[in-house]
DNA sequence: GTTGGCAAGTAACGCGAGTTACCTTCAGCG
DNA sequence: CGCTGAAGGTAACTCGCGTTACTTGCCAAC
């Protein structure tokens, strides 16, 4: 009877896929000595030999562990859940690209879930809860919540119920770790490298100054020019519509405001879409980069700053090593460790090109 | 002794999360019930009113499906697969964006897995391999393949065990089905909207001549081209580095050749960094966009098309497009359904801006 | 008053693994 | 000869859930 059914199971198999039964079968061994091998547990018995013979039985038979059912019996399933808007409006691509270098560098898988776009007030907790509870239902063992900009943020309740790290967002008022972009360091890298340049006017083309981004840029350029015994001139700073157009507009105003010698220098520009503004600002009046007016962005837009001409020098936001980070931290989440902080800065570098 | 047992589940199961059996001891049922209940089966006799108790004391535990267990014992996951390059090499997200809206809305789950960027000719094995073997291990019930840009590739043996299907690019050898952009037909829109424009003597700014996209793009200048009874003259194409920088020149070259009478009045640039060089030597020339020269680009690259001034005419690379097809097409072989064509091809739409 | 049938539900098996407790054998030693 | 202990395994239970087959009670029909 037994035997009987054995070709039988061989049909099945073919269907469903090898299971460590048929490996076991193939092996002339149990399905427990199969688990102990492939998992080589330290202190289970196995002789070398029966090692050897089952090994060989995975490989002929093409036998491919289940994931599911081992996530099922171990109750640990190496998933983490990414939930973010980024898949909706993709600026900030290269934090997912980051988290799944990381994760899978850490054996883990990635699971992304889509949100809306939420804006800093009232979020649309319709898709982001639905997320949220998706990748629960996969049981996965944490979460990182990521967002296209730098913002506050109300996660959903439920991804209290295991550990959650936020990545370029932080929490507006619980308490869990977050990833962010050193906005302050970047403000004063980029202004430091303008002084260096020689320039002491440095006109800003400043974001919506209510958002984290602006009020972190401003104050390192603020603290970088204290550090050259300079002040901010508060007339030299002009807040536009964060696209090429709003840079346009902010700085024809500033270039246009002064007679030539006291026109500022030099631009910082909050971000490069601003800049790419005021590249045809400056252009269009004759005046040369970084000649006449040297310009420094902010954000590092591959797709501007590597293509304006000249090439834009600009201040990147390190999304890469964020969402690595984010998930570098979530496993120490996991594994029960400590974290040192709870708001982790992350290093905004230069990218020296050729504006200053 | 059962009773005695039930505080101590209780206690693990906070620990473990809430189960069917849970639910079912709630509202004093078997699990049976609960299972049939929760996926409400037709032919399943069970009463309103304890339908309602049932439903109550999911509500009431807070009871979340473990979808693990959901596909071991049903045989099927709802997952699909995607291995990409894309999140190496963010170009085209889009394409991910598509086919996770898409995978949403069919209650499907997307797992993404990083591949290399490959080239042509010898793709990097060894990161798709481990990746789809991954995939494989997750019991996905079907592969989608997405490159970043239009080409052939070779896709892992594995990948034959499950339905696959091919986004934005084709298969070498074999037969799967594929999603890729119609270049051809993008290439007839671009220049039939010059056309349009009035113009008849057009130059060309062509990228590697031997790539699918280069290929039709240029097929389709030429069709649009005879449609109005005109040839394209070979002088006025000129290939160039796919960067703003060999735009640049290449537009410098067909701008240069020429006296201003015979110059081309129009130039179709086979993508958009192209186009941003072609506007520097336009400009640098004293020449205006788009009363002197008219612009036309390709792949509409927002962040360049959008914020180019003035902004970019351009035909638009259908990736979101491609990658719900790409999952609907999947879901149909996975179904069993049976697939129309091939090779689907998806319009490239032109979108006006200003530049022409 | 038997039969039959339907509504309402349940026991029990299987999915593919991890894991624990137990069982042989055989060598070595007193 | 009998005992011990390690090497080399295995049977059986568990994880959370889908599913099939079977039971029970009740009412209508013959």
């Amino acid at each position: 009877m037994a035997k009987t059914t054995t070709p039988q199971k061989a049909a099945a198999v073919r269907q469903r896929g090898v299971t460590m039964s048929d490996v076991a079968q193939h092996a002339g061994v149990s399905r427990t000595a199969v688990s102990f091998v492939l998992n080589n547990r330290e202190n289970a018995s196995i002789s070398e030999e029966t090692r050897i013979r089952i090994n060989d039985a995975v490989q002929a038979l093409g036998y491919r562990p289940n994931a599911g059912a081992r996530a099922l019996a171990s109750q640990r399933s190496d998933w983490y859940g990414l939930v973010t808007e980024i898949v909706t409006a993709p600026f900030a691509v290269d934090i997912i690209k980051g988290a799944q270098d990381q994760a899978w560098l850490d054996h883990r898988f990635l699971l992304i879930a889509p949100s809306d776009q939420a804006d800093a007030v009232g979020p649309n907790q319709g898709l982001e809860d639905a997320a949220t509870e998706k990748l629960l239902e996969q049981r996965v063992e944490g979460l990182l919540y990521a967002a296209t900009y730098h913002r506050g943020v109300h996660v959903p309740e439920s991804a209290h119920e295991v550990p959650t790290v936020l990545i370029n967002c932080f929490d507006a008022d619980g308490k869990l770790p977050s990833i962010v972009p050193d906005e302050r360091g970047g403000g004063r890298v980029a202004v430091d490298r303008l002084l260096r340049a020689g320039h002491s006017r440095i006109g800003v083309i400043n974001l919506d100054p209510h958002i984290p981004a602006a009020v972190g840029r401003l104050e390192g350029a603020r603290e970088a020019l204290a550090g050259a015994g300079l002040e901010l001139d508060p007339e030299l700073v002009v807040s536009g519509h964060a696209t090429a157009d709003g840079g346009y507009e902010a700085a024809c105003q500033i270039l246009d405001r002064y007679p030539q010698q006291d026109r500022p220098t030099a631009l910082f520009c909050l971000n490069d879409r601003m800049a790419m503004g005021a590249y045809d600002a400056i252009k269009e009046r004759g005046l040369t980069i970084p000649g006449d007016i040297a310009v420094i962005g902010f954000d590092n837009q591959e797709l501007i700053a590597a293509y304006l001409r000249p090439k834009l020098t600009t201040v990147a936001l390190p999304f890469e090593k964020m969402g690595a980070l984010g998930v570098q931290t979530l496993a120490a989440l996991t594994a029960g460790q400590p974290i040192t902080a709870d708001q982790q800065l992350v290093d905004c570098p230069l990218l020296e090109r050729s504006s200053v």
